[in-house]
DNA sequence: AAAGTAACGGAAAGCGCTTTCGGAAAGCGT
DNA sequence: ACGCTTTCCGAAAGCGCTTTCCGTTACTTT
């Protein structure tokens, strides 16, 4: 080590980690780091986490499947969001997703091997046991785009609801009445509230809803779904369809497009994420834009707020999405 | 430690680890794994890597800059294969991207402090001096997607020549004579190599190549130029566009729907990587498919290599790409 | 039954750092 | 010039593991 070419030896630590107790004269410290550039030395961060007990680390967990979310934009969004506030607080980032790992038992030993100070959890399903395991051991986590019950669990979310609600008034308000609801898979935790946003607006506005109008996607029939609203008689026919993610709402598009619907003309669609090829969909797709940045920033801090003190967990954001008005919604060109 | 429990000490690593050299009697094995369940002991993976000099973990380094790679839908398959092959080989994965580190020497500190034992890089720009002084200091990396002619640095590429070179047979095959070529930035690595293979194809079937049809992606502008190209007279108009990218391919796509083209019936669109928002393209688009899973397990099986012998250094390897003919290509209308 | 061999597990060194503690040197007052 | 405070730095104890090296004990072998 560098006690050689300088003269001393613990004295490298304290001057390379500017310690604030540890006072040191200005000669020495000078000779440390110049001894340090030339010898190249380059301290060994799992050595110092040892002692520290502290890896300036966290740790992003996706659930295993067979679909690996990583491709999804909407993940790349967020993920991209949750990069930039750890670099921000100089927090290093590992990610853990993968099949190999039967059961919770053995993932939480992978988890709390140290190698990370806390976990950040993307997707995880509502009845994903791991949450619970981790809660119950006192790992510092959260949760990103979902919420428990247990008390114990901080979550940072969207307000899905309000969300839901404003897009739907948006429909509304530029004169649509019969505005469809399509929605992924009913046991996402976001579709609930999604759906319930969109209800919300409809009974405010006074619109009833019609049942056939909201729907759910059955796997390998969207495109079947999608044209069997369309091709409805006229009086029954949807004029706008609010999808609760835009990957759904690009297949809407397309499909629209093969049925000879022209868009916003014809109909009128908006999704919901805003993941990065919503705007860039012919025509641009109408969204609720959610704010990676603030997501990211505000679950690396609360999580580095659990990391120093774990009786700190258990809060829950709820950050509001925007809507970004763009060219796949516009009034309906007979209005009822 | 689970050592009271049972009743040894360093034993406890040897059954955990299940050492080979050491031989253990199977009763003693069992109570200690007992212990360790009961005491919920995990071992700490940085105590480990300390004595081991191994983190069993491979560091992911993507370029700073002010746009965010993590978005783009290429580095996200590119990013899951690498993914799936780490889990494959029990490595685990930690990324490292952002602003704050401010030059080489910052960066080389933070990639060589134990934390990984080495290194993939994604998207460096060929003048990066990060891949130097790597090298120089003998720290385990890989390129991917890339290829530098220091003879010790490993690089794991798609054969883009070919590649670029199959498409371009593939649309001459179908009917296409004025084949247009539109790259993205010439200073990114991959241009000269796909134009290269655009060139050798248009030269073996005897097409001149008119340089008008090769251009390349002006930030800002791009959908000028190929309105531009598109309402050339007939007689000089492509019949075809090859883009090195998908998501330059998606903008002529939309750019020639907008102009009332019909695609592929007045022209076709190709273009490159699959990188999943291609199939979802209106229609979806004819590409060349990068093999994410084999690049990925490629990459990780060289780095693994250079890890244990920093000798295996310097491989290069070139993988092909496989031609997906879907809906945006055809023969064209009117043959030349 | 004595000696040799094999199977097992404990003791201890050390991985490369941080940090507390105390001693030495220097500065201060009288 | 003597004692006291202050400033600075070195010694040393660990952080939680792995691993080598031996000492036991048990089992063979002649």
């Amino acid at each position: 080590m560098a006690a050689r070419a300088g003269v001393s030896l613990g004295t490298v630590s304290k001057v390379l980690n500017e310690s604030a107790t540890a006072q040191i004269a200005s000669g020495t410290r000078d000779r440390v780091r110049r001894a340090a550039t030339d010898l190249g030395y380059h301290p060994s961060a799992v050595a110092r986490a040892l002692v520290r007990k502290q890896m300036d680390t966290i740790g992003i967990v996706l659930p295993r499947g067979t679909a690996s979310p990583v491709r999804h934009p909407f993940f790349a969004s967020l993920f991209d969001g949750v990069l930039q506030a750890a670099a921000a607080h100089h927090q290093n980032t590992t990610i853990f997703t993968g099949v190999q790992w039967q059961d919770a038992e053995h993932s939480l030993r992978l988890y709390r091997d140290g190698r990370c100070d806390g976990l950040i959890l993307f997707f995880q399903l509502p009845e994903s046991d791991i949450v619970t395991s981790l809660t119950e051991v006192q790992m510092p986590l959260v949760l990103v785009d979902d919420v428990r019950d247990d008390p114990r669990v901080t979550c940072v979310d969207v307000d899905n609801v309000r969300a839901a609600r404003e897009m739907t008034e948006y429909l509304i308000g530029i004169g649509h009445q019969r505005i469809a609801l399509f929605c992924e898979a009913p046991f996402l935790n976001y579709v609930g509230p999604r759906r319930e946003g969109y209800l919300q607006a409809m009974q405010i506005a006074g619109i009833p809803v019609n049942s056939d109008l909201v729907l759910y996607e059955k796997f390998g029939q969207i495109e079947e779904q999608i044209s069997h609203l369309l091709t409805l008689p006229a009086e029954r026919r949807p004029t706008a369809i609010f999808c609760t993610g835009d990957s759904l709402a690009s297949v809407v598009l397309q499909t629209a497009a093969r049925c000879g619907l022209s868009i916003p003309h014809d109909l009128s669609v908006a999704g919901f994420n805003d993941d990065g090829t919503a705007e860039r969909q012919y025509p641009p797709l109408t969204t609720m834009r959610q704010p990676y940045e603030q997501i990211g920033e505000c679950a690396v801090t609360l999580l580095l707020e659990q990391i120093q003190n774990i009786s700190a967990r258990g809060q829950r954001r709820f950050l509001t999405a925007d809507l970004l008005a763009r060219g796949s919604t516009a009034p309906p060109s007979h209005p009822s």
